[in-house]
DNA sequence: TTCGTTGCAAACATTTTGCAGTTTC
DNA sequence: GAAACTGCAAAATGTTTGCAACGAA
């Protein structure tokens, strides 16, 4: 199945590199919902599906039940807030090198990429939290 | 609520704390229901949702649309295959302590607890591959 | 007796898929 | 014109929930 151009697709993509909330399916539907009044889920889906199998994406993490995307391929750690879901990028935080090599090593895998997640609660759940 | 003894409450943490494959709640039913026939999928659920709040288990991650839970609470790394998705412990590849510092200053978060994993596809995966 | 726990089935939410029409090449 | 792409709706999947029966304290 040799690819072709798609609109919709490269649209999705773009979505994804001009946002940092790292969202999931329906965010980027809605976001475009009203640049294509025809777009459907459906699509969405599919194509954060074909994207990720690229590389062109990543999937940083399942939140809620729901599939989290990132057009940031640079290796980076992520704060989760278990309260509200929000998802924040953590900067120069780097794995030792040889963390991957000693994964290899040790369970005979090859080693795609990496996932360092951070869970918690942000400041304003925080907040919300005392409140209450 | 004060909690009350549950004979399949117990059974299930200690099937968690028995195995090393990480599983998930469908897992986690076939092993006990013949133990158990009259054990349904709802109880296994409800429980595996009542031990992660009580910090008994916690979720190390969802491969294919499915939560994977660990009874072993010490913080240690997971080697998630892509294609079969099984999880293996990775020991000896502890973070550095300021890094959860330096997340929370950071972000403003307060960190509860981190994920580190490392996703890609193992030994029999491969094999399976190249044959096709 | 109280109220937490469970089985069961229905309800839910997210994601996938089949198909017919559309678009790319 | 062939094959990829899409909208739509239905289906599939994992998980939650309401309720009546059950069981622990």
């Amino acid at each position: 199945m040799t690819k072709r151009y798609s609109k919709k697709r490269e649209s999705i993509l773009e979505c994804l590199r001009g946002t940092k909330v790292h969202p999931d399916a329906q965010w980027v539907y809605e976001q475009l919902k009203p640049t294509y009044p025809d777009l459907s889920l459906g699509t969405v889906y599919r194509n954060l599906g074909e994207l990720c199998r690229e590389g062109r994406i990543v999937s940083v993490a399942t939140v809620s039940d729901r599939e989290r995307f990132d057009a940031c391929l640079q290796p980076h750690a992520h704060a989760i807030c278990a309260g509200c879901g929000k998802i924040l990028d953590v900067e120069e935080l780097d794995l030792p090198d040889e963390f991957v090599e000693r994964v290899q090593s040790k369970t005979g895998f090859s080693v795609s990429y990496s996932r360092l997640q951070f869970v918690g609660f942000c400041e304003e759940c925080r907040k919300k939290r005392s409140e209450n």
